[in-house]
RNA sequence: GGCGAUGUAGCUCAGAUGGUUAGAGCAUACGGCUCAUAUCCGUAGUGUCCGGGGUUCAAUUCCCUGCAUCGCCA
């Protein structure tokens, strides 16, 4: 069996964000998966390096765009190894192949006619020499230039896109797996239920030369799709090469449904145009917010992976991503979330069960793996909990349910702290008579552990690696890493010697509470309920924190340009405020400040506050004030700079 | 403006072709164990299953409508 799995090739407009490492990390631990199954697997990814926003983000820089497209590209071909990723290929769109390949197919499409020379009219802003698209637009108007763009014709090539509608329709139809999960397919059928536009793929080199140009006609570059797609056949040497029938049979593409339509749409059409079969399948993943938010340069709460990494660890970073989020759906990223996995997922219940077992091993057998015994009840559904597990583990991972198949993993990690529970070894360990009895159960222990360890290989390879090790088998030993071969229950050897190690993951504190002189005012006051985090918040009040820690606030000079107060709240006031975006805050002020005396007032804010909706209205930030007695009367004092700034400068 | 999705415990979500006590994890309270990373195990809860109307012996589940959020399209 053979798997060709790609991600789409990055932007390199942007540096690697939390998306682009999920979309790599869900391909990355789909390619394991196979291998471990005994696959031949290729995994590619890569960047998409042509366009105009290159060329001007070059310009910027004073450099060539190749040297910018160089520069970018290698932040992503660096950043993978530190999520152990390990992609086969690496496919840049400014390779020669590429290039090559890519003129090479239009070529092909042009001469049989299904590229033709016709007119495209869009919004054009001379300001940033380039069409804008209606959503871009701020009331009518260029978001840069704030004038309204003029609609302009142009000369351009078409592809026939509308000719393959029908056929692309029928192969949906006929191939329900085509486009999952099937909110994604059900959106592409609803799309293609009314008749498709061709798709224009070219600009004249009189706005844009950095890009590939048109066999036919040297006038013209490539735009987008034409280049970038091709990039799944061009990184398999098509049309000639032995990868190519290798394969391109088998492609799965993985994708954010950003891109949903030139992968649903354009794709296959282009591929059914070229005499080419299509791909297999199409997994389309939804947004990670940060906290409730979306993830965006403006609010500058971009995640980056690395930072991730190096505060909690590529394997916690990797479980977190594949667990919390539901294959297809929106889900939520938060410091306090991946800290919580990381403890009670990972260290209190893998972490833990590890330690324990390895510990009475070491003490009751010596570090020797025990012979089995005979099996009683609670063994029996130790093992079918073990081979459910390993069946719905399969199922999952192969259908990209990878928070399923995880769930599924922790269902026998939580059976099996339930029965050491109930066979109490150290109970048993004190009873001569009884020694056959807690070497069976060891044993059991050793055939859960040893299945984790196999399960885990393709989402933690670390930790795995960490496992296996404890367990005394080498990283490859078969019955760890092939799942044919491993798979079953009870393939331990007796006498084997086990390794002490260190815990798997460490316990982390909870993200840390604010507090000291600059009190809140507005937002969420954070629910201390907890004995233990009320302790930890006393300590924190004398506490210092660490550079870094400070660094993460984001401390602005918000100017407000609109102030009410929330009906049914005394203290509560609606502030609209530039920073510079518009965003609105809630403070808890009003008792002290009328809103008529706020508008104009500039004032500290923190920016990067987790939003909350209170009464009603989202507060997107936190303003600072200070608390203070004058006469025995409470008293708050707003913060501000002395002099005035613009709106949105920082504070450090 | 058109089409669609979602709205379930304090939080994140699962789920039922309509039928007795609606589930999981986290959080909370109490209890137990001591092999273990102050970990683990057990018990206890709370829910107008978004609002309103309809169909039905019976609706949180079906239909209509409203509200909220999100997505696609224009």
């Amino acid at each position: 069996m053979t798997t060709y799995i790609t991600t789409p090739i990055y932007y390199v407009n942007a540096q690697p964000h939390l998306g682009h490492a999920y979309t790599t990390i869900v391909a990355d631990t789909y390619s394991r998966f196979r291998k471990v199954c005994g696959e031949d697997v290729r995994f590619q990814t890569g960047t998409d390096e042509h366009g105009d926003k290159i060329a001007e983000a070059a310009l910027k820089e004073q450099v060539s765009p190749i040297e910018y497209a160089n520069r970018i590209s290698a932040l992503y071909r660096e950043s993978w190894p530190l999520l152990d990723i390990v992609p086969d290929n690496f496919i840049r769109t400014t390779d020669p192949n590429h290039i090559k390949t890519v003129q090479r197919v239009l070529q092909q499409v042009y001469d049989q006619g299904d590229i033709y020379f016709g007119e495209y009219s869009g919004l054009y802003c001379k300001g940033c020499e380039r069409f804008l698209t209606e959503k871009e637009l701020v009331d009518g108007n260029c978001p840069d230039h704030q004038r309204p763009p003029e609609k302009i014709t142009e000369q351009n090539y078409f592809f026939r896109m509308s000719k393959y509608q029908q056929q692309l329709l029928d192969h949906i139809h006929a191939h329900p797996d085509f486009i999952t999960p099937e909110r994604y397919r059900n959106e592409v059928l609803s799309f293609l239920s009314e008749p498709l536009e061709d798709l224009c793929i070219s600009r004249p080199i009189s706005r844009l030369t950095w890009g590939i140009s048109l066999p036919f006609d040297q006038n013209f570059v490539t735009y987008v799709w034409f280049d970038a797609l091709i990039n799944y056949l061009t990184g398999l040497d098509y049309p000639d090469g032995k990868l190519f029938h290798q394969y391109w049979p088998v492609a799965e593409h993985v994708i954010a449904k950003d891109i949903l339509k030139p992968h649903a749409i354009y794709w296959p059409t282009m591929l059914l145009a070229m005499g080419l079969p299509l791909y297999q399948r199409l997994h389309v993943h939804g947004y990670w917010n940060v906290g409730e938010t979306k993830m965006s340069k403006s609010i500058g709460n971009v995640v980056r992976p690395a930072e991730l990494v190096a505060e909690y660890g590529v394997d916690t970073v990797r479980y977190f991503l594949l667990r919390e989020m539901s294959f297809g759906l929106d889900a939520s990223f938060s410091s306090a979330a991946i800290v919580t996995r990381q403890n009670s997922d990972l260290a209190n219940d893998l972490g833990n069960l590890f330690s324990r077992s390895l510990a009475m091993l070491e003490k009751y057998t010596d570090a020797t793996v025990p012979a089995p015994g005979a099996i009683e009840e609670s063994d029996a559904v130790l093992r079918q909990t073990a081979v459910q597990m390993l069946s719905q583990y399969h199922e999952s991972m192969g259908q990209f349910q990878f928070h399923r198949a995880l769930q599924s993993v922790w269902d026998l990690i939580s059976h099996a702290n339930k029965y050491i529970v109930i066979s109490e070894p150290w109970v048993l360990a004190k009873d001569p008579a009884q020694q056959p009895r807690l070497h069976a159960v060891l044993n059991n222990l050793v055939e859960c552990l040893r299945l984790l360890t196999l399960v885990l290989r393709s989402v933690m390879p670390q930790t795995s690696r960490k496992m296996a090790a404890g367990l005394g088998l080498s990283a490859d030993d078969p019955l760890i890493a092939s799942f044919s071969h491993g798979a079953q229950w009870g393939l331990s050897t007796a006498g084997t010697r086990l390794q002490t190690t260190a815990a798997l993951f460490p316990r982390m504190d909870k993200p840390g509470k604010e507090s000291g002189a600059i009190a809140p005012t507005g937002t969420a006051v954070q629910k201390i309920s907890s004995k233990k985090e009320k302790k930890k918040v006393a300590v924190a009040e004398v506490g210092v924190i660490e550079f870094a820690q400070f660094q993460q606030i984001d401390l602005r000079v918000a100017e407000v340009i609109a102030a009410e107060r929330i009906v049914k709240s005394d203290r509560l006031l609606k502030l609209t405020v530039k920073a510079p975006e518009t965003r609105t805050i809630v403070a808890g002020i009003a008792e002290y400040y009328p809103p008529e005396e706020m508008v104009g007032r500039q004032v500290l804010i923190v920016a990067n506050l987790q939003p909350v909706e209170i009464m009603g209205v989202r507060s997107q930030g936190m303003v600072l004030a200070a608390k203070t007695e004058v006469a025995g009367e409470k008293r708050l004092v707003l913060t501000a700079v002395s002099g005035l700034v613009a709106p949105g400068s920082k504070v450090a």
